[in-house]
DNA sequence: AATGAATGAGTGTTCATTCAT
DNA sequence: GATGAATGAACACTCATTCAT
């Protein structure tokens, strides 16, 4: 049977991954980006600081291993969503409010490796991949609402910039998350300025004279 | 003559700092930020390790020096205009020129601190304390629009974080800003965007609907 | 086997830092306390740098654990006598007798640590403390003698300084510790000199006069 | 005139060193000897750093200088004592009161050569020559002795180191030695101790027995 | 003769990576 | 396959010494 066996070995494998994930976070928790060396990663993990190196070719592809475990499912959230061929602003409403879930349960380690901002030395190019393909991703939806009549005619890829960038502005003041009506309440937040801005009437006024 | 030789000094002091602000620029540029080393420094600028160490307390003193001599004329020109007593939006948008302005200037430096995200981990204090003082300072404008009525009455952190983020959302998005012309596009956009949305009519019903 | 695989690390941990207690003796015989570098040390013991620190925290650590290698000995043969409750004189010569000894075996080291005076610099924390745990261990023999009449009523503290001072004086001018009678004589130098003075009776009387 | 010159500039130079001694001393004395750098002499005595090496050839001659300057005048009061031609005990009770009135009026600074042991490794050959020459010295002192039949007849260098070494281990124990009477204490304490031992007659009979 | 900027070898220490067991 | 000791290149930083001005 070494078809089960290598299915067990798999199995393991992904274990062994997913125990250092964990070990890899409580690391980054307890001594930031800095601070976080192979060894100590090890020894939260309880293992030897070699087999670390069994399970990855080195320090940038254990980074990024975790990076991309924390980031992926965001970007799954939105295949599965865009595959539902809902309206643009539906779409982007609910894109955001999974996306605001996701950093709700993992408010930690998104703090270190997003707003923290100190990892990046270390993953600069997943980094930028990762943020170029969410721009693209999110482009989609703007050039789709465009379409729809419902987006004012604009470059989708600056709009998914602009979009991407005020959500993380305020998730940079680290607003409240953990209860759903906060999560509502971000999320009406982000949803209302960026489709109707910030202006009164009045503002508008002074703004276009 | 005292006098003179002091002044004369004094100034190849900072000639001094200049170069080796080029110096540490073009380290950066080269290297990244992790590959910043203080030996690579001296060399870009064609001095021995020990001299930085006249002019600099260490790493950190010179990162800290690069980053307020590329971030500080922000805020001193957003200083400046305050006190002009202008209308908020006039404040925002004469700041936000003014931004655009400088950010073309330094273009090669703000990717490298800004857009790359990548000096954070060694400056992070610095770099934080900027963000919430540039937070801050934005406040002050959205807290003098909502009592003018043009803004909606919002957290006005809140609304600085949005605004911010969404203009590093544009800048990431690297777009032309050499010509007066690209930067005034730009600045129409983010003014736009952020004082009356997206949304079409259509879009905003939808929306509310 | 865990047990007998601990049992034979522990031992290999003892064989390095035996190597590294050699390693730093020989440099510090060749270079002095001052010349006494991680580097060289390293290298006398034929590794790598880096696993000088597996085994020392630091500089301090290793030299720590030279001197107290050295010096711990003499204190633990000083309790053992102690615990015997002999007659202070007794004590005292007992005591010499276990120093001389000790002196003998590891007489390059002593030079180096003791007469040179030159290892203080790095260790005086653990210099001043050793010294003045060898005064305030000494001065309990020298109360007790008080306290039998066999000593003159004095400042026991005092007194056990001026006779670890006048060993020391002894061990400076390097005498001959090799064969057991050296050492009897050296001891009978100075125990005879620290009790009876050297004064003959002609001096004695000019002295007091 | 270049004699007058020569005259004043040899005056000048004295000076100079006297500055760059007390320099040192103020410098040894704040940051002690690890701390004891070129620069801070130079600070501390107001010059530029080049110019200490216009006086000294480097730092080992600086601080020979210093030592020398300390320990010299201790010599010489020996020298003018030994010129009276009187007998051992006077001789051996002027030079301690010499000394102890010396070490009195220099104790900061002896406190950094002698005790804190830590300079030794930066003047460890002049050390061990100054330790040597007072061996000698005293030397001559009990070789007198002897011959006037006040000591008993030993090694004349072992006894000085003994001496010395008494002597040391009492001034190692920092006995207060501002008024004269303090002084006064220390001498007879060390003379009588030197002299007639420590024992009671009961102790003489216990140790001879 | 004085200055102090420049030098650069050297210091202790860290840590990603390798590899013999 | 796991281990963890060994490695050694790198790093930030210091300071005695030199030398152009």
């Amino acid at each position: 049977m070494p078809r089960l066996t290598d299915i067990r070995k798999q199995a393991l494998d992904e274990m062994m991954k997913e125990a250092f994930f964990e070990a890899t976070v409580a690391v980054l928790n307890e001594h930031g980006v800095e601070g976080m060396t192979m060894d100590r990663v090890a020894a939260a993990a309880g293992v030897a600081k070699g087999s670390l190196y069994r399970y990855f070719r080195g320090k940038r592809d254990l980074l990024e291993f975790v990076f991309t475990k924390v980031v992926d499912p965001i970007f799954q959230a939105f295949e599965e969503l865009a595959a539902k061929q809902q309206p643009a602003i539906e779409l982007l409403s609910g894109h955001l409010e999974a996306l605001l879930e996701h950093v709700a349960k993992h408010a930690r380690v998104h703090r270190l490796l997003f707003e923290d901002d100190a990892a990046h030395g270390l993953l600069q190019p997943s980094e930028r991949r990762t943020s170029e393909a969410a721009g693209r991703q999110m482009a989609t939806v703007f050039q789709q609402g465009i379409e729809e009549g419902v987006f004012r005619p604009q470059d989708p890829l600056l709009l998914a910039h602009m979009y991407l960038g005020l959500t993380k502005g305020v998730l940079q003041s680290r607003p409240p998350l953990d209860e759903p009506e906060h999560r509502k309440d971000v999320h009406r937040l982000i949803i209302g300025t960026f489709l109707s801005g910030i202006a009164t009437d009045k503002g508008r006024v002074a703004f276009d004279g």
